[in-house]
DNA sequence: CCTACCGATCGGTAGG
DNA sequence: CCTACCGATCGGTAGG
């Protein structure tokens, strides 16, 4: 008796279809009749799959907030390689993470002050948490001479800024493989760090 | 017979009120009534100032497409200076003008898309010739030999992408001045393009 | 997973 | 500038 067989993919797939449209119109202008049409479902039917919407915007928001600090901890795992260098591979993490998918990317970056208490501030708690990273890394190679910046902290978060705007501009079918971008990313903002 | 009196300020409160909102909240997630709220009308009273919720963002993102065309132009005058100077100076002036208006200047970036046709079109061309100022700059300075980069187009599209996370994280009443952070960022984000 | 529906709230208008 | 109100739409639920 009861149900069973596709309740994980349907929930992926409102998850992905709501995520399109959180990011093309905004969380707040979507509206779950929309979505269900987007799904193929009826309004009320969304509800055996998902809590509310704000659960969905929640799912979305927390777990890429752990794409990025799993990419970021493999990046700088120290292999005794030079500060300057984990902090490029940690500049390729991020990129990587955001070229994955776009779409979440745009909805974790924008999108998450729709979140109510206590989901806010925990998640404006993780971005923080985030950021000290990249801020530990400049100061880091600032400290040991491989970086030339006036402000490790006004740098870190520049630097971050920076990359936040990708998927505001970056198309998945343009010319640049996500590695390449990564790459040339890296290339262009380190160079305004690095030393010569 | 008939009024005269606050109506210009009147507009211009609720003008200022409805950024901070949008700003805030986003364009869909604030109503009318909570405009009216913290502007101390009723509902209703704020259609004898305003035709629309929309009238006041496209009042908003296309009086701060202006405000950046006339500092890329004030900026950018050719007084025979190097290009590398003049892209400096651009990105200053485009600095100058996040940093003057947050609100507005986040509202521009990010809300311009609940804009409905035609306005919603005629914005992002507003955008694109915008963006095609600085790349001409770059192109140009490249071509010079004043900067170098592998792909100007690439270059000129991340330096923008660069400066306009900056309503993020500015605060007006930081210890920064908005000279010292325009200062700091060209120096940043120039380092990596110019030689040397 | 659907039908039918709830109370709340929305942008905007009429008429003064 | 207010009162009173319109039709539409919202997120979500009950009951099957």
């Amino acid at each position: 008796m009861s149900v069973a067989a596709p309740l994980r993919s349907r929930k992926a797939q409102i998850d992905g279809t709501a995520t399109a449209l959180f990011r093309a119109q905004g969380f707040a202008a979507t509206s779950m009749r929309e979505l269900a049409l987007a799904v193929g479902l009826e309004a009320g039917s969304l509800y055996s799959h998902v809590r509310s919407k704000e659960e969905i915007l929640h799912r979305v928001c927390f777990g890429l907030a752990e794409d990025f600090f799993a990419a970021f901890a493999a990046a700088t795992t120290d292999d005794g390689q030079p500060v300057a260098q984990r902090l490029r591979q940690a500049i390729e993490a991020h990129v990587r993470v955001l070229t994955q998918d776009v779409a979440a990317s745009t909805v974790f970056l924008h999108e998450w002050r729709h979140l109510s208490e206590p989901a806010r501030t925990e998640f404006v708690t993780l971005r923080d948490r985030y950021e000290a990273g990249f801020r530990a890394l400049v100061q880091q190679g600032t400290a040991a001479g491989e970086l030339h910046c006036p402000d490790p902290a006004f740098a870190a978060l520049t630097l971050l800024a920076s990359l936040n705007w990708l998927p505001t501009w970056y198309r998945p079918d343009g010319k640049l493989t996500p590695d390449e971008v990564a790459h040339r990313l890296a290339e262009q903002l380190l160079g305004g760090l690095l030393f010569q």
